[in-house]
DNA sequence: ACCTATTTATAACC
DNA sequence: TGGTTATAAATAGGT
């Protein structure tokens, strides 16, 4: 239907096919969209292009989902059936993974469970958690030795930066002709500097409990706010 | 195209509808596959007729389960995704879930892990262990005392059967006219009998330990199988 | 199902 | 892309 007939095969030249999808494309959808008001039909038509162009006419009475579930309940068979399934299983395997591990850790935590077990196997797992327990007592001393060794030299740091302050302080009265800044500039300020990163490493091991009172001294280099940390 | 023209609306005569539909969804079936060849297009086409009848044409270049995938790959959204994306994610919190279950076992076996945890949840964890292992060696020892006391009472059983025996075999040494048998038939078999459920338990409980000597001792019913019993 | 007058779709061209 | 037109194809209505 055309000034010459044409044969059925693939159109060769790429323009022509593009002009000749769309013209049919719309043909056809022109087509289903009769089809579907004349003989009251659902119809799905879904069609890619050569170059993977999308277009699509389904019925006003129905909707591609439908068309679906319709088409897989007839054609019997999967379509994402099989996905489904599979994830189901993994999801079960995992759910009775879970409920293993769980049960494993009540045991654990609160002996539930324990009137099936024999004395082997409560002397087992008496066993198991006494090394654990040595396990975790033998981290926990070290946390508290390495957190009170910390401390013990910030607080030495203080008490020499505190000391070497009131000297500075006693020379100054002593001697008032002496200027703080020139003089002992670099000495105030290493001093602060040091001072500065302990109460720093400080103010974080302790932040939950005074987090600001500790961060805004360390901020303000006062000399005054190391008072109350010596 | 036809002798007449038509309008475009719902065919309101069955039977016509019906003919009209068959012929049409040839038509339209043609356009799809000349539509195919022609232009090189994957095309899926779904009809399902007012009755309920079904019918497909699909490009030979691809599947229907294809274009499914591809279309809701390209409309972006919904169909099964939804049901596909939910599992997805419980798939993943049970697996999370899983993961961190593991975490707290491995820690609490071993110890591991401890690297992160602050001296206050390392305390928590000492404690929590602690009052396990209560739970457990009370288990522990409850089931070491019954089975002692269970021990205990069938040695005593096996003794007293063990002396009646020899007062029996004394009697019999004093009174030789008095035949085992008759005379005294009874008595022997019911303190077999009781000797018998004794060590039968006896050997249940032990077996571990030296299981053939016990059983094969309780099987012969010699009076000599009791002395190193008692 | 088949026929065929007629409508409709579209190939080639612009 | 969008429009025109000669012509092939589809099909309505009848058998």
């Amino acid at each position: 239907m055309g000034r010459g007939k044409i044969e059925i095969k693939r159109i060769e030249n790429s323009t022509n096919r593009q002009v000749t999808y769309s013209k049919r494309r719309g043909g056809i959808m022109k087509k289903a969209r009769e089809l579907t008001i004349l003989c009251d039909a659902d119809v799905s038509l879904i069609m890619f292009s050569s170059t993977g162009k999308f277009s699509e006419y389904i019925s006003h009475t129905t909707t591609t989902k439908k068309i679906f579930d319709r088409y897989q309940q007839i054609s019997g068979i999967n379509l994402w059936k099989s996905h489904y399934e599979t994830m189901q299983e993994h999801l079960n395997k995992q759910k009775e993974i879970n409920n293993n591990l769980r049960r494993e850790i009540r045991q654990r935590m609160a002996g539930e469970h324990l009137d099936d077990m024999s004395f082997e196997e409560l002397r087992s797992l008496e066993q198991n958690l006494e090394n654990s327990l040595k396990v975790i007592r033998e981290r926990k001393y070290r946390v508290i030795s390495t957190q009170t060794e910390t401390y013990k030299k910030k607080i030495r740091n203080l008490q020499a930066e505190h000391a070497n302050l009131l000297c500075q302080i006693e020379e100054r009265d002593e001697n008032p002709n002496c200027g703080l800044v020139d003089h002992n500039g670099a000495g105030y300020k290493s001093a602060l500097g040091l001072a500065n990163v302990g109460s720093h490493l400080f103010a974080f091991h302790l932040q939950s409990n005074h987090p600001n009172n500790l961060l805004r001294d360390g901020g303000l280099y006062g000399s005054h706010s190391l008072h109350h940390l010596s």
